[in-house]
Formats: structure tokens, sequence, C-alpha cells
RNA sequence: GGGCGAUUAGCUCAGUUGGUUCAGAGCACCUCGUUUACACCGAGGGGGUCGGGAGUUCGAAUCUCUCAUCGCCCA
């Protein structure tokens, strides 16, 4: 790569990840060193890079190669998930294009499938996490559905079983008729919709008089076991104890008499339908009722219904809307807005249905996750997600977990069915064996025995993920090096589906699988620290995601600006936590999300600023004669401070890094090294033009040390900022020095932080102040930024501490263009302004024709206002007895200095008022 | 209905657990500059009564209460 014109990041970032690859980098053994492990929070195998992804990715290479870094066995497994229900809609809506029914097919022929597809579609999003420059382990590389993964959960489902925390039970359930499966509430997705509210009258049987109920589902009517009212009620009360005849079927039903019925809702009368309704089930219960399901497991109307025998639930409720109309039963419809449960991956209107279904006992898991992450074994970033955590996994909250799956692409449940008696094994030949047991039957063979069809769900597989992934199950010597993990990075929606049921499994196997002595030294968790990353939103506030087409594409964003400033973009644009608002643009015309963004611009530019810093560096001319004094002082003093600033900033990076702060993290590195390095100590050393013989302006050499000086900073700089931008770090590294093979950016040495000298900083600070100053006179006078200037101190104490610093003077002049410098006793320095840094007064010398003398009074006299009004707080809060005792004294003395400070430069401002008025 | 969070400059966000002249950053905007690493640049500048109100405190963007608006999670 030539060292010219602009970085391009294309080409250097395929050269360095390919690199990094042949090198083995990413790839961790166990050995002496201490473990630094992350496991990937698996993404959906058929899924697709996507703004989270990249945001959450981003983070967890950062810490994976500051890791690195420190010399640690930095460990990112990586990996993804069978997402069962996800993928298997994908498959079978791929089949169906090509014109097959899953219901026509085997159990196996579809399996074969879809191993197809996952082996065609379920490397990709891997494939383009490298493309960011995940430095992941891919050797790895981990798949909750491969043969050792299965394994590990069907010995944990027989385990639980046996620990009898699984069992198989009939409940109201969430179906999705169009998957035909159950669903755990948390893939039930609720929004308001437009709906109506029927009016229906039942009439009370052997009288003329009706009931009228509302309901927004007629098309359970035909399930109806009863007609419910508030005890309460005193419009129904005569009607307790009567029935009713419901329409259409002539059914008698009971009114009955329960609490849950809301008085002011509707008519006050509600349908009761079991079979049909979470609530409704539980009325049922109570009151011991009929439960009739009317509908068949793909959402037509059963045999029990009576009619409509076939018919989709939504046309039927058309139908009998229409016959409910025609018998005279239908009072009113009224407009309605409700909310509705839709499927998560289908989108299908969900069913309340009563199935038999494996189930795990959450009670006693649930105590323990409650208790580890509030004792802080287990850490939250930030902290306050702590609340919703325990909101949900607190006793009264927490629920059994449906972990059946109506499914074939998953983990099959090892339960096998012999006559009445239920055998779970994990494999069919124990099975049989256990069945001969139970059964006393020895002449039993395979075939008598029914496998459940269900499969479990993927969350019961993903839950084990941070043992498995390290084959902890069938041999714990790895899991040992590398449990428990540092630190899990994922997105807090799902803090319940995923995190908390890790931290269940951790402290349930850890203990078994590792011994006792292990997890009393390292602990039972799967992970110490929880960073939880917000949802990436669009402007409107909405997750961004690939059905809503407001998502900026990944891979062009990272075509555009670079795998490193695209990571500099994404986290950048908000701390831990908090959700982030992705700045890309609309298309104006179309509504389209444009794959651009400013944040990301800013982070290419910013590799551009490091490229053309380097370019200078290295084009200048390097000379080891001995420099003028002048030189040799100003540059002594930016090598020293910027030594000083560089462990100021070290400091502040490692209590970030500490916290998770990682933005603020970048933002430092960002400001140190285009502000401190580039804008100020490159431009402090910077050799001067000089007229040659020719009056050909030439640019002086620099001294060799310093130059040195300036490579090894530049260096130190590419390592800490490498984990943040590894690309750009790694080109630059390799372009300040010639390299020896080994000797590479991603594995350099991460410094520790030593003490810094704040004073020499501070000095410095009023330094740049100054020169600002001068600027800024300039920019308001038009005067250029060559033409030279007088300068003059005011001979004080202060002045002489701060002259105390070899090179400040030089330095000022230089970055100025002062050309004469000098402490002054005078009081009267003709044609001059007069302005403040710190407690110091400057006084500048300016043409005389730009000077503004009312001006400049009136400057000065809103300035002595300003300070006097400050004064006064000072004063008034130094005479406050209260404040001088209860503040602590650092805060007392500072404040006395702040007013000393105030009073100080109220006799310059008023100095300055006498002289010029 | 229960819970969590947000509200700070035109925009996107910080503000490290109440105390440095603390009201900040980046982008955008305005003025000037093509000077020689970089116009993907440099110099300078304008802009916010920290959502409203009340309270606690010597001291509040920060803590409490309340109201408003918005977002989310769970029922």
């Amino acid at each position: 790569m030539s060292l010219e014109g602009n970085y391009s990041p294309d080409e250097i970032e395929k050269k360095w990840y390919s690199y990094w690859m042949e090198n083995d980098y990413f790839k961790s053994v166990p050995d002496e060193r201490e473990a630094y492990t992350i496991v990937i929070p698996p993404p959906n195998v058929t899924g697709v890079l996507h703004m989270g992804h990249m945001l959450n990715n981003t983070i967890q290479d950062i810490l994976i190669r500051k890791a690195r870094l420190e010399g640690k066995n930095a460990c990112w497994v990586p990996g993804t998930d069978h997402a069962s229900i996800a993928t298997e809609a994908k498959v079978v809506k791929m089949l169906r294009a090509q014109g097959i029914k899953k219901s026509d097919i085997s159990r196996e022929e579809f399996l074969k499938y879809a191993f197809e597809w996952k082996d065609k579609y379920g490397g990709i999003i891997l494939e383009q996490l490298q493309k960011l420059g995940a430095s992941a382990d891919w050797s790895r590389t981990r798949f909750t559905m491969e043969e050792k993964l299965s394994k590990a959960v069907i010995k944990v489902f027989c385990d639980l079983h046996k620990k009898g925390k699984i069992y198989r039970g009939l409940r109201m359930t969430n179906w999705d008729p169009e998957a035909q499966t159950v669903l755990s509430n948390e893939e039930v997705i609720y929004t308001e919709e437009n709906s109506q509210l029927y009016h229906v009258r039942y009439q009370i049987q052997d009288s003329e008089e009706y009931v009228t109920i509302a309901t927004t589902r007629p098309e359970t009517i035909l399930g109806d076991s009863a007609v419910a009212v508030n005890p309460k009620d005193e419009r129904y009360t005569h009607l307790h104890g009567k029935k009713v005849i419901v329409p259409l079927v002539n059914r008698t039903v009971p009114i009955i008499a329960d609490r849950y019925v809301e008085m002011e809702f509707g008519t006050g009368a509600l349908k009761v339908t079991p079979a049909h309704d979470m609530n409704d089930y539980d009325i049922g219960q109570r009151h011991n009722l009929e439960t009739i399901d009317v509908f068949n497991s793909d959402g037509t109307m059963s045999e029990a219904a009576g009619f409509y025998l076939g018919k989709d639930r939504f046309e039927v409720r058309k139908l009998i809307v229409k016959d409910l109309k025609a018998s005279g039963n239908l009072v009113e419809i009224e407009n309605y807005r409700n909310k509705v449960g839709r499927s998560e991956r289908t989108n299908a209107v969900v069913e309340s249905r009563l199935t038999l279904q494996w189930f795990m006992d959450m009670k006693e898991n649930s105590k323990t996750a409650f208790d580890v992450v509030n004792n802080g074994e287990v850490k939250f970033f930030p902290e306050h997600f702590q609340n919703m955590y325990n909101n949900w996994v607190k006793e009264e909250n927490v629920r059994d977990w449906c972990i059946s799956r109506q499914l074939w692409w998953g983990q099959r449940i090892p339960a096998y069915y012999v006559g009445d008696e239920i055998i779970v094994a994990p494999t069919p030949e124990e099975a049989l064996a256990k069945a001969r047991e139970v059964t006393g039957n020895s002449s039993l063979t395979a075939s008598d025995l029914r496998q459940d069809e269900d499969v479990l769900d993927t969350w019961f597989s993903s839950w084990l993920w941070p043992m498995s992934v390290f084959d902890g199950f069938e041999n714990p010597e790895e899991l040992a090096y590398y449990y428990p993990t540092n630190v899990l990075v994922t997105g807090w929606d799902i803090i319940f589906l995923w995190v908390a049921r890790m931290i269940m499994a951790g402290y349930e196997y850890s203990e078994a699988l590792l011994g006792t002595e292990h997890v009393n030294k390292n602990g039972k968790f799967p992970f110490a620290d929880v960073y939880f990353t917000g949802m990436v939103r669009d402007k409107k506030r909405r997750k961004m995601s690939k059905s809503l087409g407001n998502s900026p594409e990944a891979l062009e964003l990272i075509e555009r600006y670079g795998a490193d400033g695209v990571r500099f973009g994404m986290l950048s644009s908000g701390a831990a936590g908090n959700d982030i608002i992705f700045d890309a643009p609309e298309d104006p015309e179309t509504k389209k999300t444009l794959s651009e963004s400013d944040k990301c611009d800013q982070g290419l530019k910013f590799c551009n600023k490091m490229w053309n810093a380097l370019k200078f560096l290295r084009g200048l001319e390097i000379t080891t004669e001995k420099q003028s004094d002048e030189i040799e002082k100003v540059n002594h003093l930016a090598m020293q401070w910027i030594e000083e600033k560089y462990e100021a900033t070290l400091t502040q990076l490692e209590r970030q890094y500490e916290t998770y702060r990682l933005s603020d993290s970048l933002m430092t590195l960002y400001n140190f090294i285009w502000n401190d390095f580039f804008s100020e100590y490159v431009e402090l050393i910077k050799p001067a033009y000089i007229k040659d013989a020719d009056g050909n302006n030439q640019q002086l050499a620099l001294s060799k040390t310093v130059y040195d000086h300036a490579i090894d900073m530049y260096e130190k700089i590419t390592t800490i900022l490498h984990p943040f931008m590894p690309f750009v770090t790694e080109e630059i590294w390799h372009q300040l020095r010639d390299r020896k093979p080994g000797e590479d950016c991603i594995v350099s040495a991460y410094p520790k932080a030593k003490n810094f000298d704040a004073g020499l900083i501070q000095k410095v600070d009023s330094a740049i102040a100054v020169i600002s100053k001068v600027r800024a006179y300039r920019s308001e006078k038009g005067i250029k930024s060559h033409l030279p200037l007088k300068l003059f101190i005011k001979n004080t104490k202060g002045a002489q501490e701060l002259l105390e610093v070899q090179g400040l003077k030089e330095a000022i002049a230089k970055r100025a263009a002062i050309e004469e410098f000098t402490v002054t006793d005078s009081d009267d320095i003709p044609n001059t302004v007069s302005f403040v840094v710190g407690t110091e007064q400057f006084l500048l010398e300016l043409p005389v024709t730009t000077i503004d003398t009312a001006a400049e009074l009136e400057k000065a006299k809103k300035e002595l206002a300003r300070l006097e009004g400050m004064e006064k707080g000072l004063n008034k809060k130094l005479g406050n007895e209260r404040f001088v005792n209860n503040a602590p004294p650092q805060v007392v003395a500072l404040e006395q200095k702040k007013l000393a400070d105030t009073q100080a430069k109220m006799e310059i401002a008023r100095e300055v008022i006498r002289k010029l008025g």
C-alpha cells in the first residue's frame, strides 16, 4: 500500500483479516495464561446481519481484542442458533414455493430439506461478522442443533425429568394455527388492532327475556359453556341460577356469577368459552364448566362446533354474524380497538388452546436466578436492568416454562409412550430397556414404543450455550478452563428468554460438571458480567428490522465507510443499555432507509485523518544535527506533554473499561488522538519553513530524537485504539516501522496506566488557551494568521510559575505566530488589547487601525459585571456557616480559590477600564 | 392494570453514583482560510431558564413528589 491519496478501507480490511486468520490470532487453546471468554449470543441460523448484530458484536470484539492485547488467552466462541420456529417457517415457505406441502412429506424428508437449507444459508451471518472484523475463534463455531449440543440438551431433559422438574400437563397455551405449534408467551406479540364488538342476545330459558353479551369473537359462540355476570351487578341479580339458550346451537348453559366480569365492559354480561380463552378457562375451572373445543389445530372449525365444519375461523366469523343477524339475535356491532396476539414468527392470530405439553417447573431455579443477581454474583451493566429482571424472576410472576413445540426442526423430546406409561430416556435403546422393566413385559420391541412427536423449545438448547459450546456435558476439561465466561453481551429484549435461563442452567449444572472445588473458587454463574446493549431504532423509535424495511443494509454500510468506520458509528451512537437512534437518512421520495450515516462517516474521516498524519510523519526529512535552542525547547515540551496526556488518557480509559463505558472510551481516544496528538503535538514539532538561497520555501528537517518519539507515540496509540478500530490501526502499525514476523498490532502489549503530571497538563492547557485567544483576535480583526504580533504577560507570581515550564513561551510563540513574547511590569503598553487566561493578564499588540477602544471598554465592563455577580454568589456561599461547616473541606477550599481568582480577575478588569475610560 | 426507562443545543447523545468557572461532545449552521499531511482539512463563532411545577439540601441537570409527553416490557 503506497502512502498516497486518501485512506481506502476496502483493500486494507480484506488484507488484514486474512492475515490475522492465517496467523491463527483468533484461535484459543487452553494454556497457563488467564482466560478471557465470551460466548456469542448465537444469531438465528437463517438470519442476516442487522444493525443489532453489528452493535452487539462490535462490543464483544472490542472486549476480546482488549483482553488479547493484555496478554490474556482471549476466547470468543461463535455459532448459530437453530431457531426452531423461525427456521421451520422459512423452510416450509421455501418448500411451498416448490409446490411441496409439509403435510405431504415425512419428518425425515423435511429434516433433510431443512439441513440442506441450513448448510446453504447458515454460514452467511458468520461471514458477515468477519467483514465487521470480529475476531472470534472460528474453529470453535458451534450450532445449537449439532450432534454434541443436542446430546447435551437430551441429557439435561432426562436429568430434569428425573429430578421431577419436568412434567407433562394439559394447559391453556398459545397456539399458532399456521405453524401448528404452541408458542411461549414470549413469542406472542400483542398489538392494538381495529375490530368489532358484537352484541348478541341469548334467550333466557323458559322466558321471553334476553340477556345481551358483548364479544369480539362470535365464532366461539359454538363453544360457549356459560354466560357470566358480576355478582355485584344488580342488573342481572334476578338471573342468577337461570339458564340461557346459546343462539344457533340452541344449547342450554347456566348463568353464573363471577368476580372476573367487569361490569363496565360491554353489557356487563360475558359469554364463557373455556376452550378458547385463558380467563374463560379459569372461570370454567372455578365453575366446573364443560370445555368445548370448536377449532381444529389449523384454525378451522372442528366436529365439536357442529356447524361450519372445516371452514376457517375468520370466514366463520363473517358467516356466523350473518346467521345471527338472520335469527334476530345480533343486537349491535360496535367498532372497537383491542389487543390481538400474533405469532412472532408467522404473524398468525394466536389461539388459546388446551393442549398436552411439557413444562419445566421454574420455582426453585428462578429463586436462585433472582438471588445471584441481587447479591452481586452476576453483575448487570447498566445496573438498572436488575429492576426489570427482578420483576420477571420474582416468585409471584414466574410461570412454568412450556418447553415443547409441535415442530420437526429441533431436538425431539426423548419421551416414549407405551400404553399409559411414559418413558423418558436419552436413546430409543435405553427407553426400550426401561419400558420392559416398567411394564414387566420383556417381549416389547422398539416398534411398541411411540416417541413423542414434539421437539424442544429453541431456548431449551441455548440456555446451555455457555457450557455446551465447550462440550462441558461430555468432557468438562475445556469447560474448566473457560468457565465461567467473563461477560455476556446481549440485547435487553432477551433478558428473560435467555439471560435468566442461562443463569439458571449455570447454577443447576456447573457444580455437577466441574466439581465443588472449581465452583467454590470461580463461581457457578455462566458469566460474571452482563452488558446489555440497547435496541437499534429508527428515527420514529421503531426497532430496526428487515420486515419493517427501516434498516440500512449492514453490508452496504461497511462497503461505504469501512468496518472501522461502521464500528465507530455504531459505538458513538449511544451509551451502554440505551437504545440507539441510528442516524440513517430516508430517501425523500421512496421513504426507504438509505445505507448512509453521518456517524459512520465521521469514523471514516477519522481513519483518513490518521492516514494523513502518518503520511506527513513518514514524509519528513530527518536530521541528527543539533537544532536551535528554541526548536529543541518546544520539541522537548511537546514530547513531555504528550506523554503525560497519554498517561492521563490511559487512566481514564481504564476507568471506562471497568464499567463498560465503551462509547466514552472511544470519544476519549478520538479526542486524544485528534486534538492532542495531531492538532497540538504534531503541530508543535512540525518543522518550520524557511526561504532558501533562491527564495523558495523549504521545510527544515526534524530531529531524529523527536521523530522517533513521534513514531513511538503513534505506535502506542494504534495499540490502545486497536480494539475499537482494528483494521486502520493494524495498517498504520505496519507503516510506522519495518516489522518482524509476529510483530503485529493485534498482539502488541496493552499498557498499564501510570501516574501523570496533572500540573504540567494544566499549564499547557493554559498555553493552548492563550494561543486560542490570540487567534480569536486575529479572526475578529481580520489579521492574517501569519502576521507576527507582540505579546506581553503581566509579571506576577502566577506568570512566573507558568513560564517556568521550559518551552512554554516558545510553544505559544510558534503556534500563535508571536514574534516577541515579553514579561512586563508596565501597566501601559500602547496599542494593545487585554485578555485573561486563568488569572494571568496578557496584552496583545495589534495594528493600531484594528483597535476599537470603545468596544474593548464595553467588553471589559461586561466582564467586570459578570465577575461581580460571581463574587457576590461566592461570598454568599462562603458567608453561609452551614456551607462552611457541612461541605467537605476540599469543596470549601475550592470555593475559596474560586473567589480569590475571581477577585484577581476583577482587579485586572478594573485596571483595563481605568486605562481605557 | 403492574413494572422499567426516557425528556439536556436544530439533530443524535454524554454528563462516572449532589460539589472543579458544569451546562458538554459530535454532526449541522455562520465567518475566515487553498499554507506546504489532510477541504474527508484548519482557525474562530452563534446556539440550551437541562419537559412543567413543588420539595429536600449550604448546594440539584443529578435526589424525592407531582403533572405532561414519549418509548418499552409484563398482564
